[in-house]
DNA sequence: CTTGACCTTCCCATGATTGGAAGGATTACA
DNA sequence: TGTAATCCTTCCAATCATGGGAAGGTCAAG
């Protein structure tokens, strides 16, 4: 099958197939005549799993370790859950800090009046110099707020 | 005083605030006859405004609104909540995005062993072809897993 | 006057993804 | 068979906020 076809099957866009194929995250494939790639059923489930792997937030250094441990029926079930574990501690930081800006901002925003007059405590915290500094950012993967979606 | 030291005495590093300046997030400097940047108080205090902005998540084009409202003695407090809790949603739906990851991941993991044996609910998942698909992804600001810090 | 600490601009990299251009291949239909 | 539509190919650019680093100018202290 065609990488378009592929592409519908696995859930991954033809555009991220070569990309994942230029970055070694799934070996080359086999080319027609003419140069189109062909994908077979098992690529297809490859292309599959990656795309569950990224739908849970792994990133495509963390996806090609889980690969290779996928296709390594020795491998130790410990080695997974590292990998999950770490990666649940990093969501879940992640997660404290977007709690702390959301919670600071409800607050903020349910002491500003949102009429038509200036006084707004909101800009004020803003402006306001003695502000304890938010708490230290945490190396926080998961960059800033983009328009990239998760997926 | 140099960038340097607004950027000490702000908290914005001095790489930053040249950029900001060259997307017109803050006006150009007044320069010393060498071309230096000089600062005033007054500069420290717009960079420590944008620094608090960024700490809560705002994008730097929200931030260009805040501090435009901010500069606005007429403005009205509802354009500032208006701005505060649209991001307040964008972060509640990143935060139910993150947890639903997060809590996939814990049960898994509670499922495996993590041992040295290779049987392993995690990577089964991962590979299980009739899985329901994640829920469709918001178009979540948030980009992906990348290095970037969230200052 | 030298040294080191600053500053300047310019380019590059990040991560995952999308968009688009230019051009070749295949397919469907009249 | 001709042709148009739809695929495919590669290559380059942009996203967003940030940091790294090079090459070179400036300034202050010793």
């Amino acid at each position: 099958m065609n990488i378009g076809q592929a592409a519908a099957a696995s859930g991954v866009s033809a555009k991220m197939i070569r990309y994942y194929e230029s970055i070694g995250l799934i070996p080359k494939t086999v080319r027609t005549e003419s140069g189109y790639r062909v994908y077979s059923d098992h690529d297809v489930h490859t292309l599959r799993f990656i795309r569950r792997a990224r739908d849970l937030g792994f990133s495509v250094e963390q996806i090609a370790d889980l690969v290779s441990l996928w296709q390594d029926r020795e491998r130790a079930s410990k080695d997974v859950k590292a990998i999950a574990l770490d990666h649940v501690g990093v969501l879940e930081r992640k997660i404290r800090e977007l709690q702390e800006m959301a919670s600071t901002l409800k607050h903020l925003a349910r002491n500003c009046h949102g009429d038509s007059r200036p006084h707004c405590p909101i800009i004020e915290e803003l402006a306001n110099d003695e502000a304890a500094p938010l708490p230290a950012k945490v190396d926080a993967k998961f960059g800033t707020l983009g328009k990239g979606s998760v997926r």
